[in-house]
RNA sequence: GGCGGCUUAGCCAAGUGGUAAGGCGACGGUCUGCAAAACCGUUAUUCAGCGGUUCGAACCCGCUAGCCGCCUCCA
């Protein structure tokens, strides 16, 4: 089935023609690795899971790479205040992202690769533009490249240069630029960087911001290659930068498709720190969320539109989850454990003919994720798949685990039935008594406990039973 | 000032020319000692407002209002 992807580029959507047959080449913008990612940073990266897990649907083979920045301003300076080395210091928050990025069922990439780890690639990168005269060296020592000798500058962001001028932020005072528009390929060692620096043919520094992606992606993925994703916030300068440096290096087109995540709003605006609205993982679990919830919650909404993140509405997302884990836990019933945890592992063994009604479901569920993944639809199909009186409850969990390849909720996950508390199991006992003697004052008090310990009994016609309380419940 | 985007029920949101997906919530019914769960049913004659194109528009065009983002190192 035809891929289609909206690129930033031509601004359309359009068929996704990859290089090479059934195979793709994806580069993302990791983190600049200086502090804690936020659920903001985290939507990119849930897009770009999303994105990689599609294609594996689609049966492609994956290059997906992703940098971590690990040095920059940010980082020096950071690490300086916590008194700590720039790799340690950086480990530290790259573990973080990596354990967060866990917590959200977000794929590792094929290829993570740390800026400090390519820094010859980077210096030979900057030689060849500088052998080809599109760099410079200012007075103060720092090498610049040129946006003027290159033709084509700000095709992706549309950005007029000569309107720049009137621009709210302009930050003329560091270096002795030819044009404020020029960018820094190589920066000159100064006392602040401390122990930071390397020797090159520039000079004792470090390198600029967008030349790591150059280097890094071509390096990985060759000259040209197929997707290169982010967000929307590095569309100018970081990207349109990185366009100038690469393409005037290698003299060939470079990113086939572009691709652009819109950012998460809190209560309707930009989240920041002075709002208090600045939300981390650990947020959220601390508040009783599940953090797949906030996965969830990022497909109820396209990524190229913003989203609009509330406690309300991540609150929706939670219940929902847990509601189709208890249609899921129904339908296993249903199939009175005949079928182990995961009937399906990999949801391919489907076309036999007792499956025949359920191609027609896995087309309406590729239709909507091959089109420009349209997780909300996805996630449509998937309620419709749940609640559809024409499929048998061992198709509809065929199904569920077919989806949650690309979804990656877990869905068929059987938790470990861990048991009850043993409290639990006494006040359930005492409850039995008292509800024996009808006395039910005593019963719906002890219902009361046993919620406060996490539990909702409910009385049936074979008796009580018991289940974990849901969210707000 | 320049550029881009958005406005769909109480909330979160799909749909982009053929007559309004899905989730959450709410309400009514069945059931229950009461609840809960479950099941059944209801929940936008209408898509910010006005005008235009069309046999037909939430979807195309124009204007008005409101909101958001970017304009040199922010995902």
């Amino acid at each position: 089935m035809v891929i289609k992807l909206y690129n930033t580029m031509t601004r359309k959507k359009e068929e996704f023609i990859p290089l090479k047959p059934n195979q793709a080449g994806i580069y993302a913008c990791g983190p600049t690795v200086y502090n804690y990612a936020h659920i903001g940073n985290l939507r990119t990266y849930v897009f770009e899971d999303t994105l990689r897990r599609m294609f594996h649907y689609n049966g492609f083979a994956l290059s997906h790479v992703m940098n971590i920045t690990d040095v920059d301003d940010k980082t020096i300076r950071d690490s300086q205040k916590e008194g700590m080395s720039l790799k340690g210091f950086t480990e530290k928050y790259t573990k973080i992202f990596l354990d967060d990025c866990a917590a959200l069922n977000i794929q590792q990439p094929d290829i993570l690769c740390k800026a400090t780890e390519h820094i010859p690639d980077m210096i030979s990168l900057v030689q060849r533009l500088s052998d080809k005269g599109y760099a410079y060296k200012s007075g103060d020592g720092a090498t610049y490249f040129n946006i003027a000798k290159f033709q084509g500058y700000g095709k992706l962001s549309g950005i007029d240069l000569s309107g720049l001028k009137a621009g709210a932020r302009v930050a003329s005072d560091e270096y002795e630029k030819e044009s404020l528009s020029d960018f820094a390929l190589w920066k000159t060692w100064d006392q602040k960087d401390g122990e930071v620096f390397w020797d090159s043919p520039f000079g004792k520094g470090r390198p600029g911001w967008h030349i790591e992606c150059s280097a890094m992606s071509t390096k990985y993925l060759g000259d040209t290659f197929d997707i290169h994703a982010g967000a929307v916030d590095l569309i100018f300068p970081h990207h349109e930068n990185e366009i100038a440096q690469t393409e005037a290096a290698t003299g060939k087109p470079w990113v086939r498709c572009w691709m652009h995540a819109e950012h998460l709003l809190v209560d309707g605006g930009k989240m920041s720190k002075s709002l208090n609205n600045f939300y981390r993982v650990a947020d959220l679990k601390e508040k009783g969320y599940d953090p797949l919830a906030y996965r969830y919650f990022c497909f109820t909404g396209h990524y190229r539109s913003q989203l609009n993140f509330t406690w309300e509405s991540l609150t929706a997302a939670q219940r929902a989850l847990e509601n189709l884990r208890a249609e899921i836990a129904k339908l296993r019933s249903s199939e009175g454990g005949k079928l182990g945890t995961d009937p399906t592992p990999e949801g391919e063994k489907m076309g036999s003919s007792e499956d025949k009604d359920i191609t027609g479901w896995k087309d309406k569920f590729l239709s909507a994720i091959n089109d420009d993944l349209n997780l909300p639809q996805a996630i449509a199909v998937l309620w419709d798949t749940v609640k559809s009186s024409d499929l048998s409850s061992a198709q509809k969990l065929a199904l569920i685990g077919d989806y949650d390849r690309v979804l990656g909720l877990n869905l068929l996950e059987s938790k470990k039935d861990s048991g009850l508390p043993a409290e639990v199991e006494q006040l359930l006992r005492k409850r039995q008594e008292a509800r024996t003697a009808k006395d039910w004052a005593g019963s719906d008090a002890i219902r009361g406990q046993i919620l406060a310990l996490g539990y909702v009994v409910e009385d049936g016609k074979g008796g009580q039973t018991v289940r974990e309380k849901k969210f707000g419940e």
